[in-house]
DNA sequence: AGCACGCCGACT
DNA sequence: GTCGGCGTGCTC
């Protein structure tokens, strides 16, 4: 038998990415798709994934027809797969889609830490060993002792690595060429294991239970009597002080003796024998109550809660009453959280439909036909997460699992407890902000079916969930989806429509604002519409336009308008709470007018230019050309032209001197740098112990507050004039989010949103959460400049410490992607720059980017041979 | 990636 | 002369 193997030192190797080894017979009947092996490589141990068992030899033929001589793998590392065989399907189609090499996008979808490392070490050789043992037996003494220190060391191994540092690099290469020749030492290697350990404790455990545990209670108190009247009897007097600390210490124990009669009942103890029995009685009692309240107790804390010392402890383990052992702990990311039991909610008309819709769909996929994934446009508040959660219920009743994906921002919030109470116990969790460990946890009790819900963010999407049966994709118009700093630059929510493919399961699309993409799909009928019109119990909230042009030619300058202000003031007044909007992403400063609201464009690609301070040019980070800055405007020759920029720090500082009494809140990347700290501001916020939440994009999604009745926008125009052609659907995006943050309580709710461009499709269509103008107006734009969905897009980037000689590698790259797609004649297909990435330096590099585009360029992507360059498919920004 | 091998500059 | 830099090639 033969098995074809990714291993983990192949991943750069493009050309021949499955290596073929011999199955020994011992291990043949043991192995499966998808499990970890480890293969001999070299001259070194590696890792490999099974990627496929090969029943007949006519693969090794044909190797050995090309003088390769197959090896055997060594040994399977873990039984259970790594992998599922539909997994390996959609690492194939990754690999292929995202041009990234099949083992490098297959080791990338397992949990973090796992894969081992692999190693050298230095053994004494066999030779050695036998030559040892003979000595031993010799008659010199000095040879047996020699022989014994020998074989003292047999066991201890020394690392390549370890060596190396203690002596150098140099000395080490030096000695280890020595060690190469000699017959006493032999390098070998080996696999360490990686970071995800499973984490171990002791633990004390009951071996008895139920009638027999009540026998040995009895055995128990009968002692403690007989040590009793034996203590009366020789008139022992028991140190008092230690007897009444016993009596302290369990009375001030949340379940000290009383819960059972007898101890409750028993006389103050009098003898040391009896006390210590005593003791030991008390933690059959904490042992047996742990038994339905989850963490086993660990023997330190049980002697600390019993006053028993371990020698004690231990005698109830001699007796075989208890065994003290290790024990894996689980590491739960969702411990001491509060998870309240939350109960299906009755569904409306429109939720119904919905929920029969998803439903219908899983049928279809059981009778084999692949069903069409749904788009669920509901509003803000429309409750989207009741029915995904009343599906799920659905799919598990008939023995199967289902993932929810939501984007990274959410999983600090309510959402995930929601879907925790709802399946208790029955829920994982998979994000980046977890600690290896307990991902590792989580990823364990998901592949062994342990859970039925998998919640997370898109790498969740690869956890190993036994009986998928449905994914569910919330908010799927969020660019978190889309990886694109490591390979496969893969976006969650394609990966997932290609996975509901494979298993024909439906894949359901949520989202208030679906991805211009999305709905053009769901147009065109690739995927069903589903439509949530109404918000359970309130409606969507009034949105009112401040048009800053109009505030400072009236005298006023602050970047808090009268309107704004009033409603402030009205909120403060009335003990409300209202959230302060602001769009900061990237460092881009856009030009604006401050007098008519004009903003540069470049033109040949309408996307607004970014104003470089250093080379005092503009340009336009797509096509990288450049201009002249302007000092007057060219539509109302003002010459209150200038750029454009805004933090959140400024507005706070702005509002305190304003309402000086307020309780302000900034909520950023700088103020919430992790989960720990989102969650304690949301808390804060949420108790209602400040009044005005400050924030970026971050507080606009998914939060529930009720008690916000304003949220006010700063300012739109940054949203609206970053220099990308996806920009007006993210402001579209963002204002409709943010908006619907208000009014989810049982107050009315509003909306204030400051612009310079009032008139702006974006606002105007956002403040009349008017989805569907939205969508015909950008589809038509997207169509006009060939922008996507209509063209493709891929992104290559080149970087270098030196700026000329990445500029020139960039002009060279782009004149060999024309020389290609003149070559394959492909129409309708072209590059635009190379032009300078959007942050040109990075980490003291340079780096330049092009973007081609056309109807489809993956015949392109196959023969562009580019190995320095990043390359991202449908990458989430052309910049 | 890791680790060989291999071919040129700055020091004991 | 040796030490040590990192360019190139290989791994079923």
């Amino acid at each position: 038998m033969l098995v074809e193997v990714l291993t983990t030192a192949g991943r750069w190797n493009t050309e021949q990415p499955l290596l073929t080894y011999r199955v020994p017979t011992a291990l043949e009947a043991r192995l499966r798709r998808g499990q970890l092996i480890a293969v001999p490589y070299g001259d070194r141990l590696d890792e490999g994934i099974v990627w496929r068992v090969l029943a007949d030899d006519e693969a090794a033929i044909s190797l050995l027809e090309e003088g390769i001589e197959l090896r055997d793998l060594s040994s399977i590392l873990d039984e259970t797969p790594a992998l599922l065989p539909h997994q390996l399907e959609l690492a194939r189609w990754l690999s292929e889609y995202y041009a990234t090499s099949l083992a490098h996008t297959v080791f990338n979808m397992l949990t973090p830490g796992l894969l081992q490392r692999s190693r050298f070490v230095l053994k004494l050789s066999q030779e050695a060993l036998e030559d040892a043992m003979r000595s031993a037996s010799s008659q010199d003494a000095s040879l047996r002792l020699r022989a014994l220190l020998g074989l003292l060391h047999t066991d201890g191994s020394l690392d390549v690595e370890q060596l190396k540092k203690m002596l150098g690099k140099t000395k080490a290469q030096q000695l280890l060429k020595e060690i190469k020749q000699s017959n006493l030492i032999v390098r070998e290697p080996e696999l360490v294991e990686g970071r995800a350990k499973i984490r171990l404790r002791r633990a004390v455990r009951l071996l008895v239970k139920g009638e027999e545990l009540l026998i040995w209670r009895e055995q128990l108190e009968e002692r403690l009597r007989h040590a009793e009247s034996e203590a009366t009897a020789g008139s022992e007097v028991p140190h008092s002080v230690s007897a009444s600390q016993a009596t302290t210490k369990a009375s001030a124990n949340p379940w000290s003796l009383g819960t059972t009669a007898s101890a409750t009942l028993a006389p103050p103890v009098q003898s040391k024998a009896g006390l210590i029995i005593q003791r030991q009685l008390a933690a059959l009692d904490l042992l047996q109550q742990s038994l339905n309240r989850g963490s086993p107790w660990t023997p330190a804390a049980l002697c600390r809660a019993t006053d028993l010392t371990e020698r004690q402890l231990r005698q109830l383990e001699d007796e075989r009453i208890i065994s003290i052992e290790r024990q894996e702990l689980r590491r739960d990311p969702l411990q001491g959280r509060a998870l309240p039991a939350s109960q299906p909610l009755t569904l409306t008309q429109e939720q119904e439909q919905a929920l029969r819709a998803v439903l219908d769909a899983v049928r279809e996929g059981e009778q084999g036909t692949t069903p069409k994934p749904i788009l669920l446009h509901g509003v803000t508040g429309s409750g989207k997460t009741e029915i995904y959660l009343q599906a799920l219920a659905a799919i598990i009743a008939q023995g199967k699992r289902g993932v929810i994906l939501v984007p990274e921002i959410a999983l600090t919030t309510q959402a995930v407890q929601r879907v925790a109470g709802r399946f208790p116990d029955r829920v994982a969790i998979i994000h980046s902000e977890l600690s290896v460990g307990e991902r590792y946890d989580e990823w364990r009790r998901i592949r062994a079916g342990q859970v039925d819900v998998v919640i997370g963010s898109r790498s969740a999407l690869f956890a190993p969930l036994p009986d998928l049966g449905l994914i569910i994709i919330d908010e799927e118009h969020e660019a978190a989806y889309k990886q694109s700093e490591l390979k496969p630059t893969y976006h969650a929510r394609e990966a997932a429509l290609k996975l509901g493919e494979i298993l024909r399961i439906p894949v359901v699309l949520g989202s208030a604002t679906p991805a211009v993409e999305s709905y053009h799909r769901a147009e065109r009928g690739r995927y069903q519409l589903v439509e949530l019109k109404g918000r359970i119990g309130t409606t969507l909230p009034p949105v009112e336009i401040v048009d800053l042009r109009v505030e400072l030619r009236a005298g006023h300058t602050s970047i808090i308008s009268r309107r704004l202000h009033e409603g402030l003031t009205n909120v403060l007044e009335q003990g409300q709470q209202a959230i302060l909007f602001l769009n900061r992403r990237g460092a881009a400063s856009c030009i604006l007018c401050r007098d008519c609201g004009y903003t540069a464009l470049c033109e040949h690609c309408d996307i607004p230019l970014t104003y470089h301070s250093t080379e005092r040019v503009l340009m336009c980070h797509y096509c990288g050309a450049q201009s002249k800055p302007l000092r007057y405007c060219p539509a109302c020759q003002s010459a209150e032209i200038r750029y454009f920029g805004l933090g959140t720090e400024k507005v706070q500082r702005t509002i305190q001197k304003m309402f000086p009494e307020a309780r302000l809140l900034r909520w950023d990347r700088d103020t919430a740098r992790n989960r720990h700290a989102h969650e304690a501001l949301l808390d804060r916020f949420a108790s209602r112990q400040a009044d005005i939440l400050i924030g970026t994009q971050m507080i606009a999604k998914g939060l529930d507050l009720p008690g916000v009745t304003l949220v006010g926008v700063v300012s739109a125009d940054i949203a609206l004039n970053l220099p990308d052609y996806s920009s007006p659907e993210r402001a579209f995006t963002l204002l409709t989010q943010v908006a619907g943050r208000a009014g989810r309580g049982s107050e009315a709710g509003h909306v204030i949103i400051q612009t310079f461009n009032p008139e702006h499709f974006c606002i105007d269509t956002a403040s009349r959460h008017n989805y569907d103008e939205f969508y015909r107006m950008e589809i038509e734009t997207r169509e006009r400049y060939g922008y996507p969905p209509f063209r493709q897009f891929v992104k290559f980037t080149y970087s270098h410490s030196n700026r000329h000689r990445c500029q020139l590698e960039a002009m060279r790259f782009s004149e060999r992607l024309t020389h290609w797609i003149n070559r394959l004649g492909l129409v309708n297909t072209d590059i635009v720059g190379p032009a300078p990435a959007m942050l040109e330096r990075v980490r003291n590099k340079y780096r330049w980017q092009m973007i081609a585009r056309g109807p489809d360029l993956h015949r392109l992507l196959r023969v562009v041979d580019a190995p320095d360059w990043e390359i991202d498919i449908d990458p989430i920004s052309a910049l």
